[in-house]
DNA sequence: ATAATATGACTGACCAGTCAGTCATCGTCA
DNA sequence: TGACGATGACTGACTGGTCAGTCATATTAT
């Protein structure tokens, strides 16, 4: 402990981007989503509009590179050049990099929360409300960037708990309790033997989540039919289903 | 005769410390694994032994941090100082910081292949093997500072192609194999009645992989019995257990 | 006009990786 | 056995490049 002053331990994020033996520059490109790249039919002239627009164009492109680089390894310059604006443009709109990411995870899972939270409907068989409900949820979220929102909450979660206690508060308590509430009426109709499997909602919705993991990692050298997986899945909870 | 230049730097100028607006520095500490602080009862004189015991606390060191931060917030610094070595020392063992996390995996992946592939002999049902084997499972990872390495990879992944096509090479690929003809015989044995099942042995693994992510996110929040909740799990696959 | 916005050059903290120098071990010879 | 030079593991100050965040200046909507 000679002189190193040490500066109490400012913000913490560094990224790596080397530079020294392997370049490997290339590779680091980030896959370029085939993102609506509308060459905007609205000039927009107003104020609130513009500022709206940017704001959007702030959003989607700061999502982009936070799902291909996490966050300690992304660039609020490229950031702000995906988003066609300058950097100091991006500090009118977000305070910090970390509230960017913070504010941009919530505002990502709120319509993925209101997609699912829609039809609590239950006409006809529980089986088919779940069946309804996880086609829903892979067609919306397992086969889309959505997805890469959960990964990312996975892996930035344990890092940012303001994000994970966010995350558990509003999507996964409210979902297990929703789904126990499915389980219990789908066990008192009879349509489900295993009794203690409303302890464990986890367990209905396991395969989907396990379907967004395998999607982003292994798909290259596996693609897995998430919807077929997920049928097998339910005919295990509620027994095989008599007709095709 | 190095730094003969030593740099006057009468350090007038204040460090000024940008702090903008929040800190919150204490959020940043690690967590300090209660790992085996142990006093070194063997001072191991030779060289070789030396070399090995600092190649461990190396390794220990950046298992920690690199699971705490992730790779690209982790500093090579914090990893020396945790492991009580210079800077310069982690050089000498590993080529550079992507080479010391892709190998760190790798390492730590093969003894937690070891602990899994272990016994394949069934002998009575196939329930029992799959049930022995959760146990296992859940025991030295869900419960162990192995599941941070799974959980590691899931986030680490699709940045780091090369550990997530190492990864599905020797582990999940060989797993869901393995998995799949145990399936099979129960199927032909008849303690499985779904056959889609052997489809998707991802179904079976399923219920482990979310108790990974969930003690590592919400624990805190709601912890989870992943041993019961398996066994609740197999109950569906193989139908419900007579005998508690 | 002029206030609200936007810009991007700039600052300084920060950190991966280097390398000249140090010193604990080891081999060897008296 | 004991002393001494050779070896190479270890150290940590230093370099060079990076990037979050700032702010004086420029642009634009009203």
């Amino acid at each position: 402990m000679a002189m190193t002053k040490r500066i109490e331990e400012t913000n913490r994020s560094r990224p790596a981007k080397r530079r020294t033996t392997t370049i490997r520059a290339a590779a680091t490109r980030i896959p370029k989503v085939a993102s609506a790249k509308l060459p905007e039919p609205k000039p927009a002239a107003n104020r609130a509009e513009k500022s709206a627009e940017r704001r959007a164009a702030i959003v989607e492109a700061a999502m982009d590179e936070f799902i291909a680089r996490g966050f300690a390894a992304t660039r609020l310059d490229d950031v702000a050049k995906r988003a066609g604006v300058a950097k100091g443009t991006l500090y009118l709109y977000f305070k910090d990099k970390e509230s960017m990411f913070e504010e941009l995870i919530r505002t990502a899972v709120v319509p993925l929360v209101n997609r699912m939270a829609a039809p609590p409907t239950i006409t006809g068989p529980v089986r088919d409300a779940v069946e309804r409900f996880a086609e829903t949820f892979i067609r919306e979220i397992v086969s889309t960037r959505r997805g890469d929102i959960v990964r990312l909450i996975v892996s930035e979660g344990p890092r940012f708990p303001t994000i994970a206690d966010f995350y558990f508060r509003e999507v996964v308590s409210k979902g297990m309790a929703a789904m126990q509430a499915l389980i219990q009426l789908a066990i008192t109709r009879g349509e489900i033997r295993q009794r203690q499997l409303a302890q464990f909602p986890q367990l209905v919705v396991a395969p989907a989540i396990v379907a967004v993991i395998w999607q982003s990692l292994f798909a290259r050298h596996a693609p897995l039919d998430a919807l077929a997986m997920f049928k097998v899945h339910l005919d295990l909870i509620f027994g095989e289903r008599s007709k095709p």
